[in-house]
DNA sequence: AAAGTGATCTGCT
DNA sequence: GCAGATCACTTTA
């Protein structure tokens, strides 16, 4: 089943923060390869550890313009990290694609992460996943409606602090299935204050 | 715990 | 323009 185009933009028009945890446990494909979302973050653009929060630039360009693309940023100078862009056009907010579950392309996702890899770690973790899917900066951009279908959903949705950020660390923007194995380990950045204690 | 790697941003000239 | 810091990570210890 799937919903038309027009509606599936408007799903990512909204506040990242509500859309974020609605994508648990849907279907995105490309490339050959489809995963079910197990975790992702929000970002927005009044959030400190938002690419958007100092304002567009021309690597955040994606992330200001219209709902429902995906903006892909290079970083630590190897890796390639998704986000599928929310709110409305202008607004700066995303959701980051942070691991998943490879339902169809086995094959394909192992070709590019490599030949050992176990089916586990095909796509738990971000620059993991967007290898899996294919995607580099040829990618930042791409119309994402339409590759993303609503799947079975999650049965239980958890939130807590966002993974590997310095600033705004104890803000509970990551959304997880609790219990799926596949899910990424929650690592703090080594440099983020200690995490408050409530 | 820290290296590896390079684009990007900031704050100077 | 240019130097220095930073970085929504992964891998190997």
């Amino acid at each position: 089943m799937r919903v038309s185009a027009a509606l599936q933009r408007a799903f990512f028009a909204r506040d990242s923060v509500k859309v974020a945890p609605e994508l648990l446990g849907c279907m995105v494909t490309a490339n050959g390869v489809t995963v079910r979302l197990t975790e992702v973050e929000a970002y927005r653009e009044d959030d400190p550890a938002s690419h958007s929060f100092r304002g567009e630039t021309a690597r955040t360009a994606v992330m200001f313009g219209p709902p429902g693309f995906l903006y892909v940023y290079f970083t630590y100078g190897m890796h390639f990290c998704a986000n599928l862009v929310c709110g409305p056009d202008g607004s700066g907010a995303a959701v980051l694609l942070r691991a998943g579950e490879v339902v169809a392309g086995v094959e394909a996702a192992r070709e590019r992460r490599g030949a050992k890899v176990p089916d586990r770690d095909l796509a738990r973790g971000p620059a993991r996943l967007a290898q899996a899917m294919g995607w580099d900066r040829e990618d930042d951009g791409r119309d994402m409606v339409g590759a993303v279908m609503q799947g079975t959903g999650a049965a239980a949705v958890a939130a807590g602090p966002r993974t590997g950020i310095t600033k705004a660390a104890d803000t509970n923007w990551r959304f997880w299935i609790p219990g799926d194995r596949f899910v990424s380990p929650y690592k703090r950045h080594p440099k983020a204050p200690p995490a408050s204690a409530d």
